[in-house]
DNA sequence: TTTCTCATGTAAAGGGTTACATGATTTA
DNA sequence: TAAATCATGTAACCCTTTACATGAGAAA
């Protein structure tokens, strides 16, 4: 049911068509929301339906032809009050690499500290591009009031991918100790 | 298709009914997977059919009769094989409350600010129960090798937990410091 | 020559949530 | 008296993912 307010919320900002919606969807939400394009589609072909939107097509030559999205009254009424009501949903995470990490004890540590360090680039590599995006979209930290909300957002990305990071070194140290400790029970027998 | 891992996953420290796994699903896993009991029921029944676990019934006279799942051999060669071949799937997380707070521009600062106040609260009672939970598993920071996975995901939580407190402090001082603006051009008018 | 961009979608399969069902015992 | 604990599950629905389909132009 979520989803749906998502795309009423990309919609405040402007028209925008199914296509334009997935790529912001993954320029914007992408630290706390995914959905498939052909998620975004049916979904916008159902508030349509319901007149939370409406859509007309643009006829181009070189390119394929291409629907534009704009949101309507009744759309806008329905977001609205899901922005007021303070009802919050329970948050759903499901990350593979926790949960191999929740089962390390079965695999041997070498192969654990690869995970970790394949995990911790990755996260480095994120919180680059963030921070380049940032500077270009919020130079000197300054943003407009329509933008509150991708600056707040943005900021919790950055910082979730720099827990990531701290958290990988913090495990990675463990496991190197506990590594430590085997060859030194080794060695006593 | 991870579920079943999950679940293969905690039947390697021991044999469990449903019902169990359940529990032990929210207690240790809550922050990266989330599981219902009607899922976890039919996964178990697909995966005694596929010979990767098998249960018998113990049949109770207080209480309703319970069906103890034991881990096979064919279980517990698909998951050291899933544990080993590096492939990590891509995590996914839906989070209403950060959906809300992208779109923190179309609603009053004070509601904005009772979100992040309740979200803030939420989290520092989730830090109080893992600290409590970390000090009787966990006794001055010593783990069994058997509980490595553990120990290191409940601290993921636990970071993941003072992370979000951190944010909200942020945000709310963002947003309380636009308020602040906001008066001063009223009155300069 | 392969991949990327533009642009939209359908169909099928898989995964997740909600509602319903049972029923004794214990705790608030 | 209401709710929680113990314990299992089915059925229906909804949401998400993957595979498939089209087809031109531009860049690597």
């Amino acid at each position: 049911m979520a989803l749906r307010y998502a795309l009423l919320g990309l919609l405040t900002k402007g028209e925008a068509t199914g296509y334009e919606l997935n790529q912001r969807f993954k320029e914007t939400m992408i630290h706390f929301w995914k959905a498939h394009h052909t998620q975004i589609y049916r979904e916008l072909g159902k508030m349509e339906q319901e007149q939370l939107v409406s859509s007309h097509v643009i006829h181009q030559v070189e390119y394929p032809d291409k629907k534009l999205y704009k949101l309507e009254k009744q759309g806008q009424h329905l977001l609205l009050q899901w922005m007021m009501n303070m009802n919050v949903a329970q948050p759903t995470l499901k990350d593979d690499l926790l949960l191999k990490a929740s089962l390390f004890h079965l695999i041997p540590k070498d192969v654990a500290l690869s995970y970790l360090q394949k995990a911790k680039e990755q996260h480095l590599f994120g919180v680059g591009l963030m921070n380049e995006w940032r500077t270009t979209h919020f130079p000197g930290n300054e943003f407009s009031s329509a933008d509150l909300g991708e600056y707040l957002t943005s900021e919790f990305g950055r910082r979730y991918m720099q827990h990531w990071i701290d958290w990988c070194d913090w495990a990675m140290a463990i496991i190197e100790s506990e590594k430590n400790k085997e060859s030194i029970e080794r060695k006593q027998e």
